[in-house]
DNA sequence: ATGAAAGCGCTAACAA
DNA sequence: TTGTTAGCGCTTTCAT
């Protein structure tokens, strides 16, 4: 590894004069001829920078910790991280990622980030919910991601539930479905009742009456199949919107059972929380792809624009940002929900 | 955060004597009065080392760089960076996690991580396989997880997938099952090699003939479901070893749209790539996890022992090795391969 | 047994 | 415009 000491010998300048020319601080400090030598010898030489070295004057290491609470496990965890990592990536920083179970192990984490130097931290929780950054943080630049804090007062990230639904249940409705149903979560939680909102919302907006009994909210287990069942059998939908990968199963589980066929007898529409489905082959399930990426792509932005201070360039959003494919076109086999793009992401 | 220049004010020695007791290197060399008060002070301060100026002079930072493919978007690569993680913080390492798509991306990773003075790299690959590590890394300590070397030189982990699949096959064999079929991947892989490899080696242990027509290879996509529907009408299964996820969906639609109930009628095994199944609900489909956190784990317990040049402590393998349920008892929702166990995880 | 001093690679006052 | 100097927090020789 060459250091700046080397390119000031062989050119003959000063360490600082290097340290000034590499940091492109140079301008009407430096003899531009001085500064083209030393910037050629620098590329030259193969030159790079030591981010530790340097961090140790300016007590800034260019390091995020991404602090996730066993979101390492779920499956779209990933793709927040990646999309963290991509914008980290092109501001020239680096991610140090920790999962954590307890309370206590959390601050450890903590405590080892701070250690390391860290300029500022991710807080992520594995779904979305109302959450407390732990006052250990205080004193750092924070984003929370696919959370949101309880006093409003951390920059958080969250998909848009409300505009997710929405979005799906319109699809249904323009695929010409006339009995939609919801098969949600039983449980109460931020996604649960933005969706049931967007879901009853869009119904609304297209001039339909909302009927109850076409909701039916179960959890992951047994009693949730035999609910599904009473749906099919009580009210006889020929469109469903559900809640995540799990409910479409039990409908489709449902279907097979009574030869009715996905795609044509029936139409789903789903969240898509572990893309089984979108992978495996029916190109009759759309699948709402949560905009994780985006998320974790938004809030490095986000952090790093409090970390410097100054707006990071929003134009860097990613590609993945697909544009919705039209609605009267078949239904494809997975709607990319695009960052900023019918707000299917808030940001606080 | 107190520094050793603190406390060395504090406790009226020198720095020296400071780092020497704070990094257990005083026996014999550091009166015991004078070490136990610095050890004191240190922490009544709670002093914690600082990492990064340490490296500056010891060109160790105690960073692992943790390398994949795109592994991060897939679901599993959690597991496998947890299990890193838990080793390495273990031993008080951090990781560097970044993903690359290109040859150049990947390039681009690599030279980053060094600069940052990563100690070692994990290499890793979204699906077992045979890979090249690249040559950037030649004088670094390198371990592969879930992908082995070609030439046999660099240390690696992968899954067992023999034993996955003779475990598998064997569970429905002990279930009872007289007829029973593998829906497996028709791309050759490692993992598809060996599992149908396992799969045709329990068969034979239990005194039973491989019978080819209960064998349905396929891919992801429509044709799969015509295929396992031929493989319902014309063989009659009634156990079903499945290669993931994906496979046990086919075999689960098959079995609803004949009225057919997995656990009654035919018993389902499958390996675990993606969590939906088990997540669900059926008890009746028995999930056999890979061991993605064990090969996480193991790999960096591996790339310490490689670094520091001495034998880790294999006894702290984690809890999660539960062991194999007895075969006697209702299949359970999970199996967990527990690491080190019937060979579940192949090391080289 | 202890401390002074040099230095890891870099930045930032301050001189010149 | 350039170089000298000091120092970030730590380790490590080398005197004492």
């Amino acid at each position: 590894m060459t250091t700046m000491k080397e390119i000031a010998e062989q050119t003959g300048v000063s360490i600082s004069t290097v340290s000034l020319v590499l940091n492109g601080r140079d301008e009407g400090r430096v003899n531009p001829t001085l500064a083209s030598l030393v910037r050629n010898k620098a590329t030259e030489l193969g030159y790079k920078i030591n981010p530790l070295a340097r961090s140790l004057r300016t007590n800034k290491t260019r390091i995020l910790g991404f602090i996730s609470e066993e979101v390492a496990t779920t499956p779209y965890a990933g793709g927040i991280i990646l999309g963290a990592q991509d914008a980290a990536s092109a501001y020239g920083y680096m991610l140090f990622t920790v999962s954590t179970d307890g309370k206590a192990s959390e601050e450890n984490e903590i405590a080892t980030l701070k250690r390391y130097g860290v300029d500022g931290f991710f807080y992520s929780k594995m779904s979305n919910r109302i959450a407390q950054v732990p006052k250990s943080l205080d004193d750092y630049p924070v984003v929370m991601v696919d959370a949101t804090d309880h006093d409003n007062k951390i920059p958080s990230v969250e998909p848009d539930e409300f505009m997710i639904a929405y979005d799906a249940t319109n699809r249904l409705i323009k695929a010409g479905c006339e009995r939609i149903a919801y098969v949600g979560c039983s449980e109460s939680m931020i996604a649960q009742d933005g969706r049931l909102a967007g879901y009853q919302a869009a119904l609304h907006d297209a001039g339909r009456v909302f009927d109850p009994s076409l909701v039916c909210n179960v959890l992951n287990n047994g009693p949730a199949l035999r609910a599904v069942s009473k749906l099919f059998d009580d009210t006889h939908p020929d469109g469903f919107f559900c809640f995540n990968d799990a409910r479409a199963w039990y409908v489709y589980e449902c279907a097979a059972r009574r030869g009715l066929t996905v795609g044509k007898d029936i139409s789903v529409v789903g969240v898509d929380n572990h893309r089984v489905f979108a992978e495996t082959l029916e190109p009759q399930l759309t699948t709402v792809e949560l905009p994780h990426y985006e998320m974790g792509y938004w809030s490095a932005c986000k952090l790093i624009s409090m970390i410097e201070g100054k707006d990071v360039d929003t134009s860097v959003w990613p590609d993945t940002r697909a544009p919705l494919p039209p609605l009267n076109a078949p239904i494809p086999a997975k709607i990319h929900c695009a960052l900023l793009e019918k707000g299917s992401v808030v940001v606080h």
